[in-house]
DNA sequence: GCCAACGTTGGC
DNA sequence: GCCAACGTTGGC
């Protein structure tokens, strides 16, 4: 078995669901459904409580990092898959053997600033990162500690900022 | 609104 | 198993 990753990051289109609205939810969680995409759902089931993950804003003016979140709920089936209504249900899904998971997200902080596509292109220790690579269009990905460490700080809220101890 | 990049589907 | 057609993502 493979060590469990510590870090996330998950793309949300502002205009449907931004990280304001997951800071005015009930106890500010929310199940982070309609993931479609096997790639992404096998790494929303490596995550466990307490992982990290950067909130993205996606077909935004401009598409940026906009802070954090965190793993409150470790994977089950998304029930959406299963309603007929949703634009999410998937008929070739059973709940005998649902095909997509879900987890949950709590909000943890909205940054003082964002961090664009623009900025963030400009860091070298962010040149690997999946979120920049060109046709890169995974929802749910996974960011190194090093990617980690580096958003932070140019977030404004790294270590190297801390005033206090 | 355009379109490149990508994932999925289905004919063969 | 190949690959063309199609639908979607998401920056621009």
């Amino acid at each position: 078995m493979s060590a469990s990753r510590r870090y996330w990051l998950v793309k949300s289109e502002p205009s449907v669901f931004s990280i304001r609205d997951l800071a005015k939810s009930p106890k500010q969680r929310t199940s982070w459904d309609g993931v479609r995409n096997y790639q992404a759902r096998n790494y929303m089931r490596q995550m466990v409580l307490g992982d990290q993950v950067l909130f993205y804003h996606s077909n935004a003016d401009p598409p940026c990092i906009v802070g954090i979140a965190e793993v409150v709920r470790t994977a089950y089936a998304d029930d959406t898959q299963f309603d007929k209504s949703s634009h999410h249900y998937d008929p070739g899904s059973s709940k005998s053997a649902p095909r997509w998971d879900m987890v949950d997200l709590g909000y943890r902080r909205e940054f003082p600033v964002s961090l664009s596509l623009d900025r963030l292109r400009g860091e070298p220790d962010l040149k690997r990162m999946e979120l920049l690579r060109k046709g890169s269009r995974l929802s749910v990905q996974p960011v190194t500690p090093s990617e980690w460490n580096c958003i932070l700080e140019l977030a404004g809220v790294g270590k190297k900022n801390r005033k206090t101890g």
